[in-house]
RNA sequence: CGGGGUGUAGCGCAGUGGCUAGCGCGCCUGCUUUGGGAGCAGGAGAUCGCAGGUUCGAGUCCUGUCGCCCCGACCA
């Protein structure tokens, strides 16, 4: 006889026995998992992969995945924002107006029905709740208005990866906020970022909140919440005076410009066979020694070249110009300049544009014919230099000629740039852009995004409300991400151990996983009353009654991760239970007749 | 898009051109066992990714194709 789910809708704890309960767990690590919360949600039966970056949950991992959305969902209403929920099939047309079907490129599912019409499975919904409001609202009196939805959202991705952390179909809580002028929407924004720490906060995650660039989705200013994590995909930086960004975002100060005079004409030299910086660098030193120093690769402007291919497919060449002992960061190089996405300049641009000497390339110099820069007539390759690349400053680059390189180039006097460009990677220890002190690099998960988008989507779609006054003005909004089946993985991947998952008390699947050992009819009677004495109290209990030698019932409770579990065998001839912690290891013995109530104290004050 | 790897039972893997394709775990039946992934016996479960080809004979060799995993996305 099967207990029954006693509750659909989670208002009531239910006794779950493990003879009942649709898992198994696996004994060796499923051979595609690299990151340990990947592997333990696999081997526990939380999650199962169907397709690369798509995963079905099993009952444990649902149960995780509805209580951060009900954390979410809770914070979020706290906050005065109301729950809708839109489709995930979407037509064309509002991405169409927002250029967002041809921006998101290749990662957009795309689809068309019978009557060959095109459809999207919705990777973020902005274009929809800024149409929904143009629809019903139409005065100032409506706003500030914040709505959200908790909603499964389509990205192809072009490498998913780490199970639920990089995945193509993922649960996303995104809300987005309706204001009349900036005060309104610096207002919700503030309050958005209120809510998200308090939402994170309730998960456990040991996290920062840095400056971001707002990339594909427009609009000015935007914090990411990362959760600190070695296997992060995102780098970000921090400094002791409390600066924090995302590597992406970081922009170095400029340089100050300094005084060229007594700087040498600048001089062409020959330098076969150094392309490269390492081989210009000992070349310079060997054959044109400086008195003070030696040559060094910061003494050095090196100029990549990058084909930047818009989404509407047209390939333009740009240039970077760089201390040589810097290399471009090609994440911030997408950051800044996205929707376009950057390609190697390949063999055959280097053919197309014969003015380019691979090796050799430089700027265009005072009343030359060759090199980098925008000329006058709107010609030439765009040349964009790094902050580091002052007026004044003084280098040896490439002369665009094979073999030669020209020295004590100075930028102003002797060569100019389209503009600055700070893409260069970032160091651990470089000075933090507002002065307060060293950075410091880490790696954390993106957990959540705010933008203060502006008007950019209500202006291409026509989202105006009248005034006090009796004028249209546009709205101007906000969009708000949190990755909530991510989340899932974050905590799992912050808490787990060598022997498995670790839910902290408030996400477990259940509170308490009672564990009879032994096939003493007086065991499985203690176990099966306990359970339910817990359940009567309001607590979740997981029973397992499987016929199983104690070792496996161990390691199986270890790996699932249930916070305590109690242990009854042997010793209860004596009176006496186990009762254990997972997160700490801790285990102590208590009186068989107390534990319902200890428990009962430790787990509902 | 590039590089590497890999497709054999639910999971993890072995398999020298040659008999009816194996092993461990898991699953089923029976007996024994029960405090740290038990033992014995008996079972079920596989179009060896797919399509061609070579051969008396192909999981194995050849060609093509599809999928999946990991790494890289520039170093002038």
């Amino acid at each position: 006889m099967r207990t029954p789910w006693r509750s659909a809708v989670g208002l009531r704890p239910v006794i779950t026995r493990m003879t009942d309960l649709f898992v198994r767990t696996l004994r060796q690590d499923p051979s595609d998992a690299e990151v340990p919360s990947h592997r333990w949600l696999v081997r526990a039966g939380y999650i199962r992969r169907v397709a690369p970056g798509i995963y079905s949950w099993l009952p444990l991992g649902l149960r995780v995945l509805q209580k951060v959305e009900q954390i979410v969902r809770d914070e979020m209403n706290a906050m005065g924002a109301q729950e809708v929920r839109f489709p995930a099939l979407l037509p064309r047309e509002p991405y169409e107006a927002t250029g967002r079907w041809t921006e998101y490129g290749p990662n957009l599912f795309r689809l068309a029905d019978r009557k060959r019409a095109d459809l999207l499975l919705g990777p973020t919904h902005e274009e929809m709740f800024t149409l929904m409001v143009k629809d019903l609202y139409s005065s100032y009196k409506d706003l500030p208005l914040s709505l959200y939805q908790i909603q499964t959202k389509y990205r192809d991705e072009a490498r998913p990866r780490a199970g639920l952390l990089r995945g193509r179909e993922f649960v996303m809580k995104d809300s987005y906020s309706f204001d009349i002028d900036d005060a309104g929407l610096q207002a919700s924004y503030d309050a958005h970022r209120a809510a998200y720490r308090r939402i994170f906060d309730r998960l456990g995650l040991d996290y920062v909140i840095v400056s971001a660039t707002s990339g594909a989705m427009g609009g000015s200013a935007s914090e990411e919440f990362l959760a600190i994590a070695e296997i992060g995909e995102d780098t970000f930086v921090r400094s002791p005076g409390g600066y924090a960004a995302n590597v992406e975002a970081v922009q170095r100060p400029l340089t100050p410009a300094r005084d060229a005079a007594g700087v040498p004409a600048a001089h062409v030299e020959d330098t076969p066979d150094s392309p490269t910086i390492d081989t210009l660098v000992a070349l310079s030193n060997d054959r044109f020694p400086r008195a003070d120093r030696a040559w060094g690769a910061a003494d050095t402007l090196k100029n990549v070249v990058f084909m930047l291919r818009d989404p509407d497919g047209t390939r333009t060449p740009l240039a970077v110009g760089l201390p040589g002992d810097r290399e471009v960061d090609l994440k911030r190089l997408e950051a800044a300049v996205a929707p376009a996405e950057v390609e190697p300049f390949g063999d055959e641009d280097f053919a197309a544009h014969p003015q380019l000497v691979k090796g050799y390339i430089g700027p265009r110099r005072a009343g030359a014919e060759a090199g980098l820069g925008t000329a006058a007539d709107g010609a030439g390759v765009r040349y964009l230099t790094d902050p580091a690349v002052a007026e004044g400053t003084r280098w040896i680059t490439g002369a665009n000629e094979a073999g030669r390189h020209v020295y004590d180039l100075v930028c102003g006097r002797d060569f100019g740039s389209d503009g600055v460009l700070d893409v260069a990677e970032i160091r651990d220890g470089d000075p933090a852009p507002d002065g307060s002190g060293p950075l410091a690099l880490a790696r954390g998960i993106e957990m959540g995004h705010i933008f203060q988008l502006g008007r950019k989507y209500a202006d291409a779609l026509g989202l105006k409300v009248l005034d006090p006054n009796g004028k249209l003005v546009t709205v101007t909004m906000g969009s708000y991400g949190i990755g909530v089946s991510r989340a899932v993985a974050a905590v799992a991947e912050a808490t787990c151990d060598d022997k498995g998952l670790a839910w902290p008390r408030n996400l477990a699947p259940f509170d308490v996983h009672i564990v009879a050992t032994g096939k003493d009819a007086a065991v499985v009677e203690f176990a099966a009353a306990l359970a339910e004495k817990l359940d009567a109290a309001g607590i979740a209990v997981l029973l397992d009654d499987r016929v199983a030698s104690p070792g496996v019932k161990f390691t199986d409770a270890e790996l699932l991760g249930m916070p305590t579990s109690v242990v009854v065998g042997r010793t209860l001839a004596h009176g006496v239970v186990e009762v254990r912690d997972r997160a700490s290891g801790e285990r102590s013995e208590v009186a068989a007749d107390a534990v319902a109530d200890t428990l009962i104290a430790l787990l509902m004050p």
